[in-house]
DNA sequence: TTGAAAGCGCTAACAA
DNA sequence: TTGTTAGCGCTTTCAA
């Protein structure tokens, strides 16, 4: 027998009260007596009364929820930022929905659609690398639903009610190549991404400075410029080697394509780091699985997701209808020494 | 200016067309004349009109959105899962609605509450690793909304619209001891969990079921219960060593407790696979990574999830009114053979 | 092909 | 302290 749920109107029939003593007894509102509230409570109780969220919301105007929007919940990154968004968004009292675009601009556009359809009061987005247009998020600002881009941010986009949190990757790589010229390292070559990607430029720019402000040459032989993953890393530093471009350190912008390197180092009789430094980015959970321990930067994800949301409160707040000033946070990454650096001990 | 998103109502208005119309032409509906839809779909558009999907549900009685409960969102596990449950979703047209309960009882309770109360029209769910009463989940079953639970399972919770996915643990845990026994391994350690946990107990028992087919005495010398994770796993591996075991091969109940054996292993001198075969459970993306690639068996964290989203689908089907059997999915796990347990090429 | 009207379950202003 | 009433935005019979 397919149970229907009681519902407020069940509980007043029983009790021979109205629906608002109802309503308000629930809520614990103070004007309702206690013997009142007791025999509501009891019967909620009995009948397993559960409340329909989905009535309460739409009569208040307010879901008390928040959309988030990630290129995909799988991998170490995200799954660390959504927890720390959902995190502090229960801390707060609210709920969260969560979306993946699959990088795919259309899902995300979907996505948006979906979030903005569930009445989310908030939307957090970290793009999908596809996304050049950014027509999808005109509804958002339009109808004035707070909005904060993370990690992945947009750089034409902005106005009142659009935030963004990311990493300071420019930080973050000047100090690993400042700590590798530390260790006394001279020519360190670069692996890195795509440069029309941000994060990609911000670290190159970062190795780039850090090799000025020490006096040290850049030599765009040892700058290479891919994709980055295991097999690449691997491939650029069997190039080097066999270019024979004496390098003493790599400093590969994902630490999937450090290991890649470091595993092919090895392979060639390279002692690391004695003979050939390595440094990767991300600090994914890996990295002290390998053998030597990689010495990586760690972008601090869940506090990434705990800014976020913290900024959304903020124009959440503040704004009972008036805008927000835009405003971006910048967070400081950490760098991790480990021993695939350490020359000095 | 705080936009008020538009109302069919507004469209109405605007349109001089009563509400059930621009209902009607915004549904396709095919009583409404081509002329009238395309004006009120021009006018949709121009005012970036998004149906409120909350009244909509209210009224229908239907959400069309599944609750997903996770122990944690974070990991490689979980989040393929969760990846897996979300895309076939999306595919049957239900939006997956996503909670973690941090492996606490007491948030799992509260997240049950909130996805019933948000009116899912079924739930997912793996247990936290604390749960041992299952009170929270008798709502959900008095009020029929299909249940199905995977990964963690509840042995005792069954009933009408209660289903289950698994992963069969033993014959993953066979198919790798048969493996070792036939590259001539003999001396086979096993680390494992507390056997009170069905997936330890499931890997034992196809660990010993291994054995004895082929022939091979049981020493429990060489079982070694405690928690899993890389430092256990190194500590279990040096015990070995120092009391002279003379193993041949370990095998993990995880990769992490593999690879912690592996390095200790390597740092005494052993070569592996040739003094020690090493195999661990689950596949993480890591155990590429290490040297030697380790040899594990891989769970279809997809397949899981699309499972149990196939099997909810079914007794929502199949569910005007009436029960489904309970049905129990178990999915056949998969050997992946790597160096690490390479003796014969 | 369109409209009128009712109501999903809840909350909140106003009355009593 | 409790009840009456209206209405959130939508869908859906029923009638025109």
């Amino acid at each position: 027998m397919a149970n229907r749920r009681a519902s407020i109107t069940d509980l007043a029939k029983a009790l021979n009260l109205s629906t608002s003593t109802i309503s308000r007894a629930l809520a614990d509102h103070h004007d309702v007596s206690e013997a009142t509230k007791k025999r509501v409570r009891a019967l909620a109780e009995e009948l397993s009364y559960q409340p329909n969220q989905l009535a309460a919301a739409l009569r208040r105007g307010r879901t008390n929820t928040l959309g988030v929007l990630v290129p995909h919940i799988t991998g170490h990154f995200f799954p660390q930022v959504v927890n720390g968004i959902a995190t502090e968004a229960a801390r707060l009292g609210f709920n969260v929905m969560i979306c993946q675009s699959n990088e795919d601009v259309k899902q995300e556009r979907k996505n948006i659609d979906l979030l903005m359809n569930s009445q989310v009061e908030g939307i957090l987005v970290s793009l999908a690398n596809t996304t050049k247009d950014f027509g999808h998020f005109e509804a958002v600002r339009s109808q004035n639903v707070p909005l904060v881009f993370f990690d992945r941010v947009v750089e034409g986009f902005r106005g009142d009610n659009v935030s963004a949190v990311m990493l300071d990757d420019y930080q973050g790589a000047y100090q690993v190549v400042d700590h590798l010229l530390e260790q006394g390292c001279t020519r360190i070559a670069h692996f890195t991404g795509p440069l029309h990607i941000n994060i990609h430029k911000g670290r190159h720019q970062g190795y780039l400075d850090a090799l000025k402000a020490h006096g040290v040459p850049v030599d765009n032989q040892l700058i290479i410029i891919g994709e980055l993953n295991q097999k690449t890393g691997a491939a650029y530093m069997r190039k080097l080697i066999k270019q024979d471009r004496r390098v003493d350190a790599i400093f590969a912008s994902n630490d999937l394509a450090a290991v890649g390197a470091l595993q092919e180092a090895k392979a060639h009789g390279l002692r690391v780091p004695q003979d050939l430094a390595i440094a990767g980015f991300s600090n994914e959970p890996f990295t002290t699985l390998v053998e030597p321990q990689l010495t990586t930067v760690d972008q601090g994800c869940d506090t990434m997701g705990i800014s976020a949301v913290r900024l959304l409160q903020k124009m959440l707040a503040g704004n009972p209808d008036r805008q927000m000033q835009p405003r971006n946070v910048v967070l400081k990454p950490k760098l991790f020494v480990r021993e695939s650096t350490l020359k000095k001990k």
